[in-house]
DNA sequence: ATAAGCATTTAGAATGTTCTAAACACACAG
DNA sequence: CTGTGTGTTTAGAACATTCTAAATGCTTAT
């Protein structure tokens, strides 16, 4: 390959890949996938391997990881016993449904764990004296607002889904 | 305290900063954060330290963290020398900030590297055989792909502060 | 001046995570 | 059958992050 082809890949796969680490994600993950997603055709695991530097067994386990996101699938190539995987083309779709379906996930866990707060305050009602009264009063306040900082942030993610 | 009290507030912040935590938060800053918005009063170091049963030192380094978001400010308590900390008490404004500007910078470190990115193949043009012009064309498809992408998160990103 | 009470810094311990190389299991070809 | 080419799993090495306890340094009180 041309030289500064593939300086421009590989530039743009580490730089992606050091941004998105600052959002929780695995690093490796997404370099896999920016390799797919910029070459836009079945790469067998050992081309992968080969194209980052990396053992087999990482890429094997990773690009398992992509595929539970529908962000790759395992193409079939005719002639060849090895497993092909292409990157999901639209990649909007994958970037956006990433977002939004890890800010509903977070929100259901924020939802259970907000009951659990309310009940817990609710059994200690009878047995507070008038300090502990003020504080279940201020917790209470807290967890209304919480609330309403949960929903903002889930009708934006919805509201991405939209204008995607 | 009163011991179901005491219980729905270490559930509630474990519960929280495991959730945030995934979003490549560190763990204890939101734990920090937590105490203060729950107990909605200035705490000093050591009671912070003592309430989240880690050492002062650790509190010293992340409470200023949390000053540098805008989560938190330094109070003065007449007639102690201690520092206080108080949470800020519009917690919608400061997730929403937090994750707006997160946004923001990440944009603009991608938008950096696409354009890096455009540089090396421009400068490519000129000595490429018919099977790398093709690779380059289809980076160059990619590049404003991932153009738009970035547009519609920023966008979205943009309507979560106003709908805050 | 000296001591006491703080917050901060630091060196390194503890913990957590990611990666590799080798072992393994399976399928197919000869 | 046996060997070869695959993907997967695993044990532990390498690396990165987080935490602590002690040292430090600053400020105030006496």
């Amino acid at each position: 390959m041309n030289g500064k082809l593939a300086i421009a890949q590989d530039r743009f796969i580490e730089g992606i890949s050091r941004i998105a680490d600052t959002f929780g994600l695995n690093r490796f993950v997404i370099q896999l996938y920016a390799l797919l997603y910029l070459r836009d055709k079945p790469l067998s695991l050992d081309e992968m391997a080969g194209a980052l530097g990396v053992s087999k067994g990482n890429v094997s386990v990773n690009i398992r990881e992509l595929e539970k996101w529908g962000a790759v699938r395992n193409i079939w190539v005719k002639g060849s016993r090895k497993d092909y995987y292409q990157a999901e083309p639209d990649i909007k779709k994958v970037f956006v449904n990433k977002i939004a379906s890890a800010v509903e996930k977070r929100s259901e866990e924020i939802s259970s764990l907000l009951d659990e707060f309310g009940r817990i305050l609710n059994s200690a009602n009878g047995d507070l004296n008038g300090e502990e009264e003020k504080l279940a009063a201020t917790y209470a306040k807290k967890l209304n607002e919480i609330k309403r900082v949960r929903d903002t942030v889930v009708s934006a993610a919805g509201m991405m889904r939209k204008i995607m």
